[in-house]
DNA sequence: CTTGGAAAGTCAACAAGGCTGACGTAAATT
DNA sequence: AATTTACGTCAGCCTTGTTGACTTTCCAAG
């Protein structure tokens, strides 16, 4: 299985060797792709969960609670705990909806600002500097192969963010 | 802050959007990127902690316990809760070291090669229609910023497993 | 040869953050 | 009026991480 010649190799980079590096920087990657973040959190009573919940509430201002369920892919009851103390220590601010009053519209407040800001800083600083290191082209091949990566229904949502977001 | 013209924008595409972007397509990739594995591993006793380790100890045979410790960054009882049972399950044999005695070396039996082959089937399957769909030039992307983004010290894990992995 | 430190294993307890199942309430829809 | 939807919550479980303390084995250096 290591005894493909070349061919395949310089046409598409696709031996098992050079996917499995793909892996490992993938999960190599990951974990420094939290760190920072991660390092500020431990310091408080929050965790990653509640990091994900204020990044997608500030990125969607006024999203509702179902929406960020199906964003975050988890369960209602997991949700709500993290909702939980958001809202009863000041850092997310519910509105019922107008239009329809069952649902809950979701935004941070002053000081739940203040620390997505702190988080979100921290990880845009690394981003950054892994963009300029690896220069602009790299950076277009990053997202293509991210994205590409996807489940359908997680790029749905991954682009449905693009849209709104900018 | 989101102020500054261009300038910074046109040479390394360093907006804050841009970076966001980034950050979410990680997110979401990585969900990805275990998904095929996990759907593997729940049908059975095992979780995403096995697979790791099942996957190093393949990628490096006859690796110690502490060397494993150092690439997982884990503490050992984590690990050793992972590694008793795939131990006790005979996917995972122990070798005396021959020089130091003290050092406990792993390797994957018939039975824990059979269960990594399929597991690391699933991943190089998505991996591999990912970078078929980005393209060559997307790759060495893909693999220049995830390495940039790494810690130093997990760097430094990656590229030792790139020297002896080929 | 003794002693110090390194490699590994283990017990106990705890926390974060997933999960399922069941149940309740308010509001919209049919 | 009945059903469905959106949300909240109680209770309990699992995986996988953590700290702290202690032991055994073994290498290496004094």
């Amino acid at each position: 299985m290591a005894e493909n010649s070349t061919g395949d190799e310089s046409l598409l980079f696709l031996t098992d060797e050079q996917l499995r590096k793909g892996i490992e920087a993938m999960f190599f990657a990951y974990r420094g792709f939290t760190a920072d973040p991660d390092r500020i959190l431990e310091t408080m009573d929050y965790g990653r969960a509640h990091h994900r919940a204020m990044h997608f509430i500030h990125r969607s201002p006024g999203t509702t609670v179902s929406n960020l369920l199906a964003i975050l892919g988890v369960t209602k009851q997991s949700l709500n705990r993290v909702l939980r103390t958001l809202l009863d220590q000041g850092l997310v601010r519910l509105e019922k909806g107008r239009a329809d009053q069952r649902e809950r519209h979701l935004f941070l407040t002053e000081h739940g600002l203040v620390l997505e800001r702190a988080l979100s800083d921290a990880q845009r600083a690394r981003m950054r500097s892994a963009y300029r290191a690896a220069g602009p082209q790299a950076v277009q091949g990053f997202r293509a192969v991210l994205e590409a990566m996807m489940d359908p229904e997680q790029r749905r949502q991954y682009q449905r963010l693009r849209e709104g977001g900018s």
